[in-house]
DNA sequence: CTTGTTGTTGATCGACTGATAAATCAATGC
DNA sequence: GCATTGATTTATCAGTCGATCAACAACAAG
């Protein structure tokens, strides 16, 4: 009876009534809901306030999850490892399109991809936390990217290649400039909410004229020091 | 008795006696405790650990500051307001020197005072709740530093000046590349403990210049379009 | 309609949090 | 030396945290 009469306001109220998932479907829920709540409140935003959101008790949770830092490391995993394009490093070679254009449409993609909240604020607070993720991104990043597109400099300039000659500490540190400037874009607009100027399309033009302007500089800076050496 | 015995051990034991200071300078010390402590800990670390890295007990703190929370609002007050140099914006207009000079002088000031653990960790650790201290900061910087070292650059182009022409859209975020640039190497070394490949100085030198050659290149662009407009 | 499986919940534990009040102890003035 | 003032501590409260476990309920099979 006790039973009846509660499936009857369960059925008619707005509190929903005891939603059945798969244990597949329920995971997944769990764990997109986890890369939103995280990403917003830190990872010391508490299991029962990511349970209200998703609807659900927070011991569902650990059903799940054994503990929540397994479900923090299946968000890290999510977010980062899962969202590396292979295709970026390909687009950067390929010589059949002029550079500037190829590095337009790069940061175009790649900034589709990182300038989410979700992306930007978890990466933020992990690099507080002391978690590697962020190291990890950032030598991934100068491997497959920066090295490569100052590589295509190299070339475009008539200078010696990456094989020939290795890049040079001031050539990355100049194009870590960039980069990291482009990325600050991100963390100012999406982060801090301060107005940006332009919007991200012009300013990544902007930007891939500056740097196409500056580099060929600090390179022939570079290059002029390695001859006078030699 | 129990009490001579007691100081006894105080006096030779490592467990420091019951230090009594005076009303102001223990209030400076556990603020300076605090910037340390949140700093590494995020404003989430506890009040007993705070304390306990103090030397003191926790209730201690709550004579001196009412909440966490008005500790916390000291914390920013005196690592933002207070470490903000007057004569950062003087030395940009100073004309008796070149402006590589002032501008490689001018950002090695500028990281003496943000590339800090204490200084960059609770930037970021505030950007991520949500205050506005971040915005603050940021437009603070563009009024009093990036809108004047765009004028300078104009000046040397032989270009019209903020007075006669307001520095563009382009103009502001083409420096905020740089500017970001360089505030991102502090956060590479200083947060995420990632290896960086020129020492600061030539870092710096580097920048400035990316920084002179790209700017010119940038300006000319938006000056060419606006003649075209007019 | 009954039974078995399993997704889901309510109740609860111990540890820890910010905060309070009363007790204690060190220094100062007399 | 003694009393007073105020800095500091001990003891404690209510609330929240991550985590556990037995009870409950939805669906499938028989």
């Amino acid at each position: 009876m006790a039973g009846a009469a509660r499936r009857a306001i369960v059925k008619t109220a707005a509190a929903r009534p005891r939603q059945r998932l798969s244990s597949v479907d329920r995971r997944k829920q769990i764990l997109q809901g986890a890369i939103s709540f995280f990403a917003e409140h830190g990872f010391d935003g508490g299991t029962r306030d990511l349970a209200k959101q998703l609807g659900v008790t927070q011991p569902l949770i650990y059903n799940y999850f054994p503990t929540k830092d397994d479900l923090i490391r299946e968000v890290y995993q999510t977010v980062y490892v899962g969202r590396w394009r292979a295709d970026w490093s390909d687009l950067i070679g390929d010589h059949s399109r002029p550079l500037r254009e190829r590095l337009i449409e790069f940061y175009t993609r790649y900034t589709e991809v990182i300038f989410s909240p979700d992306w930007l604020r978890i990466y933020l607070f992990s690099g507080l936390k002391g978690l590697q993720i962020n190291a990890m991104w950032i030598s991934f990043v100068e491997d497959h990217l920066i090295r490569r597109i100052c590589n295509e400099i190299r070339r475009e300039q008539g200078l010696p290649s990456a094989g020939e000659m290795d890049i040079t500490a001031a050539e990355l540190e100049a194009f870590w400039l960039f980069h990291s400037g482009i990325f600050y874009y991100g963390v100012r607009r999406e982060i801090y909410k301060s107005p940006v100027h332009l919007p991200l399309p012009s300013f990544i033009e902007t930007s891939v004229l500056a740097m196409l302007t500056a580099l060929p500089a600090v390179m022939d800076d570079v290059v002029r020091e390695r001859l006078a050496l030699a």
